[in-house]
DNA sequence: TAAATGTTTCAAAAAGTTTTGAAAATTCAA
DNA sequence: TTGAATTTTCAAAACTTTTTGAAACATTTA
């Protein structure tokens, strides 16, 4: 395979990969192909190199850098802005689970808090059962929430070191 | 807060959940339905209190139920079928890497294999940076991997157990 | 300052996804 | 068997999300 060819695929199956995870394709692309450029690339090269709009490049540029992937870059001489993708992969998954964990987990663990405080009768089958069911997605939440902290926190080595004596 | 008020919410709060994790609002709700749910519950029911279509309810129990996560059940001395949410959430967890393992980490990482082999002078500045980067993201992706398997395989008290020892 | 270059915004269009509901298929009891 | 009850299918409609592109805004240079 060549590298124009390969770079395309992996470009597209980034895409792809991307929509399963709540991502939008374009934004997955873009990160893709900052991923495997060499040098970072300006808006217009994004627009050509994926034929999409100005609009959508700019925009989606800006999610990336929202979410701590992307950053902008400056060479000297150039007018243009330039993007660059964070290319250590490990700093970019820690960034995307920072990111859910607060924009998703921690408003669930609150919610589940109040729902637990559920009005009547304990032994009701029907209240019984719902609290249950609550308490026992609250406890799994919570426990997912520290390990996920300690795993922000936590470099590569010390991670990958940790699983590799308890999983093998 | 009211039992029927807290059933309400936390349906509504598990189907905006379940849209940042690919998985559709109405099939997330059907889920948290028949989570809450004291009893099986017939399509009839669940249409009635999500009021939702016959279709789309019968389209997403049965994706439900290829997800392993909504079991049919037989009521003796009834003609209708009855459906009930598998209620221990670790299960539920597990159920879903399994699936998503399967259906999203190993194609990619397959991919990746390919793509690492790319034709060309590894010294070239384009080539080295792609390899680079493909190899650090299966790298990542390989480890991911034999991680969840071991999930998948543990039970909850060896994972608990073992997560409260190593992040304590 | 004005012109040129570059970036951002956003309403409308396009594309993609989900939902509906009626018809077809299946199951079951008599 | 027949026919009533139940489940499944799927094309069209409704809804949601993404994309476009032209206009507005901002920054730099001369």
């Amino acid at each position: 395979m060549k590298l124009t060819e390969a770079k395309q695929q992996f470009i597209s199956s980034w895409g792809a990969f991307g929509t399963h995870w709540g991502i939008n394709r374009t934004m997955a692309q873009i990160h893709a192909l900052l991923l495997v450029s060499a040098d970072p690339l300006t808006q217009d090269d994004i627009m050509q190199d994926l034929t999409i709009s100005r609009g959508n490049t700019n925009m989606n540029i800006r999610e990336l850098i929202n979410w701590g992937l992307v950053d902008r870059v400056i060479v000297t001489g150039e007018r243009k802005e330039f993007f660059a993708a964070e290319k250590d992969i490990w700093k970019v998954v820690r960034q995307i689970v920072k990111e859910r964990k607060k924009r998703e987990l921690e408003p669930m663990l609150k919610l589940l808090d109040q729902l637990e405080e559920v009005e009547g009768d304990k032994r009701d089958k029907n209240i019984k059962s719902f609290v249950e069911t609550v308490t026992g997605i609250k406890r799994l939440g919570k426990q997912a929430d520290k390990t996920l902290d300690m795993m922000i926190r936590a470099d590569e080595n010390w991670f990958v070191g940790s699983l590799m004596k308890l999983f093998k």
